[in-house]
DNA sequence: TGTAACTCCCCTCCG
DNA sequence: GGGAGTTACA
């Protein structure tokens, strides 16, 4: 086949408007994309296109919010290269070619090879949120704000605040006025807390997340490195934009001054991301940041029937400023969505339970159902469940595995041992050892310093007593591990720390087995890495999404249910979707519900979560909800073990709707309805019927 | 003076 | 389950 006939080809899927999208030539473009309209699939052509219209593979860059989404773009892109241009010798894996993956990734890997230009040692390791917080609340300390009153923002607030000025360009009062209003009398002492981190981390030879986009902007407004990286790329393709925040596009914005070669993709309707800074004004700006801009409108909807679409475009017609587009779809038939009245948590769980095993029955594999939810733990119950029945399932969101208390010291030690200035790091594993608290930590780190960094130096320290024999231990793992930086072997490493680490875990955390098994997959996930720099590094931008993800023994052909959170599951679908705990409180969450702004965006992940359903869609509305549970052990509530009106009890009454007409409690069949009425009329008002 | 053990209190979404 | 702060011991 000739390039041309390739080329042309590839549109042949395609309808008018995705064909603009993929063949635009030149100037910005930008699509609009709403949900389920065939994004991925435009997004794909269009890399495909550019690629078998000559532009070189590694000349791309792809920005993607997840990485999983980019290793499925790139997928596809090499499928479809493969099936329209086979006769291309050396395009068959020319996905692999391309640069992609997160803003933060990319930064990471650009900044080792050019961070240079900035003076950025090439070395830095990259600490996640919670490892940056134990950094701000260690120099909070230091700085004595401790002293200033209790009053001071936590470690967690403080970061927040630092974030939000940093990935919105914002001063400090003016976020601190718009967002954190009961901190405002804290400024002065937040402005010296923020500026010993950004020094402290300097000096630790570390980044952040933030860090990440910061120099790499920095990298874009420098004349000389601006040019070499300009000089790199190409065409830049950038998806989900709609959660993109102002110092993102402030890098696309140096990447390509004139907009030539950059394409976005994003929905409005379908920003979520705003708790992380992302902006709406970037996707609505954007026509007029670049001038010359083509805009593509993306409407026919692929996924949903037409009954889901009507009720999804009438939930997302109240919302108050979006692209207005009006989805449709060409499959007409199929059942209206569902909400289901559930008495409480129990019988949501039973009612989902009992869907999903019935549309198995009917063909419908778990994992073409979807399970869910706005916050990680509004799923226990029906985990629970789940484990109890042995029904696999695969939970995506939430606190990651890699989060967890044992993970983060099994990693410690490895990020001690690749650079000793880690603080964190350092004074993490050290208070591991029982007898070594906080400042016996803290004098070892500063000796480690004076030495510079070789852990030997700590063999003829001076320790408590009872720190015992473990102490030449741990120096023989320390130096061992750093001896060992050339050596590729990563697992070995795990497996040194694993061994040391074992003990110490059993005598501070129990379910120890369980997690040990957890340091196991670790050491497995390590074999995939080069090297520990690279390990750690994608480790911390890209954690497991799921502990089921991890390669342990893979039954590759067997079936599971996902249960995700809503922003976990941006951007995919099933053939069933069933949303847990729709219930004011839960979804809108009540915590993000202070202001219209925070409403508008709990309306639009709500929209997010029904626009994943292609055939079924069932949203679960509890009348009562328990936060419980998990932490008591026994996973039932004591709430729901002194339930008032049990069923038995509920009996004796009449149920009566507040209109005033009676509603018999048919067994099996109808709610005791006393809410339901209400409940109709909160849900409605969540959607806007006004 | 530093560490360990206790209390109380809170729990969102994520690179 | 874990963070933060306080108290009781070595």
């Amino acid at each position: 086949m000739s390039g041309t006939a390739a080329r042309e080809a590839l549109l042949a899927d395609l309808n008018l408007q995705q064909r603009q999208g993929v063949c635009h030539e030149g100037g910005p473009l930008l699509i609009v994309a709403g949900a389920g309209t065939g994004k991925t699939t435009t997004l794909a052509h269009r890399v495909t296109w550019l690629i078998a219209g000559g532009v070189d593979p590694s000349r791309i860059l792809l920005l993607t919010f997840t990485r999983r989404a980019a290793a499925e773009l790139l997928r596809r892109v090499d499928a479809l290269l493969q099936r329209t241009s086979a006769s291309q010798a050396g395009s068959r894996s020319a996905g692999r070619r391309v640069w992609g993956g997160t803003f933060h990734a990319v930064a990471a890997r650009l900044l080792r090879r050019h961070g240079a230009a900035l003076g950025l040692d090439g070395e830095f390791t990259i600490v996640d949120r919670s490892d940056a917080e134990d950094l701000l609340n260690l120099l909070r300390g230091e700085i004595g704000l401790h002293a200033a009153g209790k009053r001071f923002p936590l470690k967690g607030t403080c970061l927040d605040i630092y974030s939000r000025t940093v990935n919105t360009r914002e001063p400090l009062e003016t976020v601190l006025r718009r967002d954190f209003p009961w901190c405002i009398q804290h400024g002065e002492k937040l402005r010296e807390l923020f500026a010993a981190y950004v020094d402290r981390k300097e000096d630790q030879r570390v980044l952040d997340y933030d860090d990440l986009l910061v120099f790499w902007q920095a990298l874009v407004s420098e004349p000389a490195a601006a040019a070499t990286l300009r000089a790199k790329f190409d065409c830049v393709l950038v998806d989900e934009y709609q959660d993109t925040n102002a110092l993102q596009a402030e890098i696309l914005k140096g990447l390509c001054p004139d907009g030539r070669g950059l394409t976005v993709v994003g929905d409005d309707a379908q920003a979520i991301y705003s708790f992380r800074a992302a902006t709406v004004r970037n996707i609505l700006d954007f026509p007029r940041e670049f001038a010359g801009t083509t805009i593509v409108t993306l409407e026919q909807n692929y996924r949903s029937t037409q009954p889901l679409l009507e009720a999804t475009n009438a939930v997302i017609a109240h919302a108050d400023e979006w692209h207005r587009k009006e989805l449709w779809s060409a499959r007409q038939a199929g059942p209206r969505p569902a909400l289901v009245h559930c008495r409480d948590e129990d019988e949501q769980t039973a009612f989902v339970i009992e869907q999903v095993l019935a549309a198995r029955e009917r063909g419908v594999a778990l994992q073409r159902q979807a399970v869910l939810f706005r916050a990680s733990h509004h799923s226990l119950d029906l985990e629970v469940e789940l484990s109890r029945r042995n029904i696999p399932f695969h939970k995506y969101g939430g606190l990651k595995f890699i989060e967890t208390a044992h993970v983060k010291d099994l990693l410690a030690y490895l990020r001690l041992a690749e650079n000793p200035r880690d603080l964190v790091a350092g004074l993490r594993v050290l208070m591991l050892l029982p007898g070594i608290g906080a400042k016996t930590a803290r004098r070892l780190m500063d000796e480690l310093a004076a030495a510079a960094g070789r852990f030997a130096a700590w063999r003829s320290t001076r320790l408590p007593a009872a720190v015992g024999n473990r102490w030449p231990a741990l120096v023989d793992l320390l130096s061992g591990l750093a001896d060992r930086r050339t050596n590729g072997d990563v697992p070995s490493q795990v497996h040194a720390v694993r061994t040391f680490y074992a003990p110490l875990l059993e005598q501070k955390h129990d379910h120890a087995s369980a997690r040990l098994r957890d340091l196991e997959q670790i050491e497995l996930i390590a074999a995939r890495f080069p090297d520990r720099a690279r390990f750690l590094a994608e480790i911390t931008l890209d954690p497991p999404a799921s502990t089921q993800d991890l390669p342990a023994d893979p039954h590759l052909d067997e079936d599971w249910l996902v249960l995700s959170t809503i922003h976990s599951a941006k951007g995919l679908e099933w053939d069933s979707v069933y949303v847990l705990h729709a219930a004011d409180g839960n979804i809108p969450a009540d915590m993000a519900a202070r202001s219209p702004a925070e409403i508008e965006e709990e309306r639009r992940l709500f929209y997010v979560a029904l626009t994943r359903a292609r055939n079924r869609l069932f949203v679960c509305w509890p009348q009562r909800y328990y936060f419980t549970g998990r932490f008591r052990g026994d996973g039932h509530s004591y709430a729901k073990r002194t339930r008032f009106l049990p069923d038995d009890t509920l009996r004796l009454f009449d149920i009566m709707t507040p209109a005033g007409e009676e509603d018999a409690d048919e067994p099996g069949a109808a709610l005791p309805g006393a809410t339901t009425q209400s409940v109709r009329e909160r849900m409605k008002a969540l959607w806007g019927d006004r």
